[in-house]
RNA sequence: GUGGGCGUAGCUCAGUAGGUAGAGCGCCAGGUUGUGGCCCUGGUGGUCGCGGGUUCAAGUCCCGUCGCUCACCCCA
């Protein structure tokens, strides 16, 4: 085998793509509830789109972008995260004149060159939301209420919401300073990344994993507790709101992002059902993100959540039943005279609506009855020249093994018949 | 970028003190001259990741390399 997937992505194969297309079944029809339109932008955008908008001291921009020069030495990235692209179609297209607020959703392939792990792939897949144009705490709960309810909607139990508040541009100056008044006499200690953040982002020293970290910034201030009156205000609504629409949270005032955009709410929803990558989602407001950009002074929220993390939780926790997709019929052909005339019935039953599949490798009968049982139909049609030459078929019930002579006429609307009669009409979605 | 584990049939794996490969499942065929699922029989299928070395002889030992995987970092 010459040729192999790129490190880090992953074929979805026919056996699993049913798995896929549920969870963004239900993701696009809640959406659709919520009233949020489905945004698609390309998958590529200018290097400089990102490295403004996510921020050049991130992870993100600094060592994970897929970034490549056309022939014309552009600089191009595969989108690594969506919301900046976002934010640029909105900005570009002017959909902030057409309505004051803008509600839209994607489910995109994304793209981060980190060394592959459980749950984390170097193609990944996410589903998104944005709320753009309001300042509320409304804004938020919306974008919080309809990710719990889609975790819900699959089944899922385990999803913590941890939400924070990390200030903007008022506040957070000052509280930086203190923060760093106190890790400065504990600076030598701590670990060498987080020294490093000391200057360029403090914050993240915060939610550092390092245990020493942890012990020297357990009394450390937090922004939450240093906001100023406008983003206390908004915190306080929003944590209102939730209780109100009943989505359980716990307030962690060490949530921090790791995009430099975000400003007053920010939130994950971890699962304890993951591995040592346990964030399902997450989120924030970001008011200054349109105006860096080199946009008006639009604000923001949103969601992103990893499709991959979210199929390991439903295998994990057993929610995902085998619900693919079957062919109600097979048709099997007794001999080689009457495959031509057989096909013809097939694609009767096909335009009648009815799923079904034939022999399609002039097989023996047995074979192709063999087929039709892997294939779990619930009716297998037999027809020979003896069929064919009275223009009806043999319909046998696979479960229970009785067969009728059926007129080729009143065929599709026999199988209906007995398909309703079963309580059942053949398609488990 | 760093560290651990693993790389043998499509899949899950076994493989003895080094003697040139096996099982289960799957797939195909037969057991019924037009009929499945169970059962029985037979068959298909592997450059033992790749390269080099030691040896009369290596899947089995040594070195290198590639890949997969988990973890660190960080994040979805």
């Amino acid at each position: 085998m010459k040729f192999k997937s790129i490190t880090g992505t992953k074929d979805i194969l026919p056996a699993e793509s049913f798995r896929w297309q549920y969870v963004e079944r239900t993701f696009r029809e809640l959406a659709h509830r919520y009233n949020f339109k489905e945004i698609r932008t390309p998958v590529f955008e200018q290097t400089e789109l990102f490295a403004r908008g996510i921020g050049e001291l991130t992870d993100i921009v600094g060592k994970e972008m897929y970034t490549f020069r056309d022939r014309s030495e552009n600089s191009l990235t595969l989108k690594p995260e969506m919301t900046a692209a976002v934010i640029r179609a909105y900005l570009q297209h002017n959909l902030g004149q057409q309505q004051p607020v803008t509600k839209v959703y994607y489910l995109a392939p994304m793209f981060r060159q980190e060394r592959p792990q459980k749950g984390r792939l170097r193609q990944f897949h996410q589903f998104g939301l944005e709320v753009i144009g309001s300042h509320q705490p409304e804004a938020d709960a919306e974008i919080i209420a309809m990710t719990a309810e889609y975790y819900k909607a699959l089944g899922i139990t385990q999803a913590d919401l941890k939400i924070n508040s990390v200030g903007c541009e008022k506040c957070r100056p000052a509280y930086k300073e203190k923060l760093k008044e106190f890790l400065r006499p504990n600076l030598p200690h701590l670990s060498e990344e987080s020294q490093r953040r000391f200057e360029s982002n403090p914050l993240r020293i915060l939610d550092s994993k390092d245990e020493r970290d942890r012990e020297l910034t357990d009394a450390a201030p937090l922004q939450k507790d240093n906001l100023c009156e406008e983003c206390n205000e908004h915190f306080i609504r929003l944590q209102e709101l939730l209780s109100e629409t009943g989505v359980s949270y716990t307030v962690d005032g060490r949530i921090v992002r790791g995009l430099d955009y975000y400003t007053k709410t920010a939130f994950e929803f971890i699962s304890s059902a993951l591995g040592s990558q346990d964030a399902l989602s997450g989120g924030g407001r970001y008011d200054l993100l349109a105006k860096e950009l080199g946009g008006k002074d639009v604000p923001g929220v949103g969601v992103a959540g990893g499709l991959e993390r979210l199929l390991l939780v439903l295998e994990a926790s057993d929610l995902m039943k085998d619900s693919d997709r079957k062919p109600v019929v097979y048709l099997a052909a007794a001999d080689n005279e009457s495959r031509t005339w057989l096909y013809g019935v097939t694609q009767q039953l096909r335009r009648a609506d009815i799923s079904c599949d034939t022999d399609l490798l002039r097989r023996s009968l047995k074979a192709q009855m063999r087929e039709a049982s892997r294939q779990l139909v619930q009716f297998t049609i037999i027809a020979g020249t003896g069929e064919r030459d009275r223009n009806e078929v043999t319909v046998k019930n696979m479960e229970t093994g009785e067969q009728q002579p059926i007129p080729v006429g009143d065929l599709a609307h026999y199988i209906n018949q007995q398909l309703s009669d079963n309580g059942n009409d053949g398609e488990k979605s």
